[in-house]
DNA sequence: GTCTATAGCTGGATAGAC
DNA sequence: GTCTATCCAGCTATAGAC
């Protein structure tokens, strides 16, 4: 065995373990959030000691980096492989479907725009804002075109319905629903995504 | 002057202070969160010492259940003084309307139901849960004769209406269009009663 | 690179003087 | 009731042995 093997061994192994310190973060962070999850908790739950894993992230502020930069990736990937036939609006809607059903599985699509000092932590993160405005950027001309083909409602500037579709994703009606309402998973889905676009009101497409 | 005056006067006093270390702690709340504001925070905005604050409130799970109470009671109010010409839909969207105000102006019309363990924390306060209970009866009777009236779509179980009502009054998209686009408190305002209402999608009502 | 042990700090809560 | 001073738990991060 020549020492490369060996060393992309270790390299592989290396990595694999990174996957899985960040799959705890992620489960961690989903549950708990950023301020209470603690470096401990992530240790135990894959059963290494806590300098070990300041040996794969020198901080919490770098770890949960990695872990959202993981997660905006994973948003991406799922984007890009939608169909070209759909249009605008459909992309939108399917990727919003997708991000509800990772919440309802108990998962996480996205962290939480919850406190200023989080969103403050990620914006410091030059890698992650990088990956942000890509796919926000990819958004935008998503939203852009659907209020031209006349699929959104035109008469919204795009960044109420941009900041509105992200507040979906982590609409915390989501989990309210899941935890007091008999509903199953599909139900919930098929409302939310009726209630995003369709909005509360009794209406009818034009 | 008698003794109960005296009396009166450093009872009245004494409520006076209670009522601006709640204001304190609402304002604190509204920008850091629960697990960011920290009982220094408190004392020190009103010059007050910790021991003191603690003569008022014997732990900050106690303080911050005080402050939503009165939140609460806020926005009963503020729903009770609604004219009885308006239609129930009518006085959802003016509720919603005053609580998007009161974030949009720095203030806190209810906290947002950011965490687990905030959530869990409130609900093992009595007082609290019950006027939660008070006020979710209240505008569940709203919804559901929205419904009859076809004002709200009858084909949406009432809890989905109910939940994405109130995540509408916490929704972070307010604060990302105070912060990133141009727009005016009114304009902010007209938009998300509209998304709220009608939706994203191009709509008429019917 | 992994662990045990611990430094250093922060924040909730309190003792005890006045 | 108010303060100063402090306790104690829990957290991030690291030193140092193996």
């Amino acid at each position: 065995m020549s020492i490369f093997s060996k060393l992309n061994f270790k390299d592989q192994a290396f990595r694999l373990r990174e996957d899985a310190i960040l799959d705890a973060t992620t489960t961690i962070l989903a549950s708990k959030g950023f301020d209470l999850m603690t470096m401990d908790d992530v240790a135990n739950q894959i059963g290494i000691s806590k300098p070990s894993l300041y040996k794969h992230f020198k901080s919490k502020e770098d770890l949960v980096g990695a872990a959202m930069i993981r997660l905006i990736d994973g948003a991406t990937a799922q984007l890009d492989s939608l169909p070209d036939t759909f249009t605008p609006k459909e992309k939108l809607s399917a990727l919003l479907e997708w991000a509800l059903r990772v919440r309802l599985g108990g998962g996480l699509p996205f962290l939480p725009s919850t406190s200023n000092a989080v969103r403050e932590m990620l914006m410091r993160n030059l890698k992650y804002v990088g990956r942000v405005i890509k796919l926000n950027g990819q958004l935008e001309k998503l939203v852009v075109k659907a209020q031209k083909d006349g699929d959104l409602d035109a008469g919204l500037h795009p960044d109420v319905i941009l900041y509105s579709y992200y507040a979906r994703s982590c609409d915390p009606a989501v989990e309210y629903l899941q935890k007091f309402s008999k509903m199953d998973t599909d139900t919930i889905v098929e409302n939310m995504l009726r209630v995003c676009f369709q909005g509360l009101e009794k209406t009818t497409k034009t």
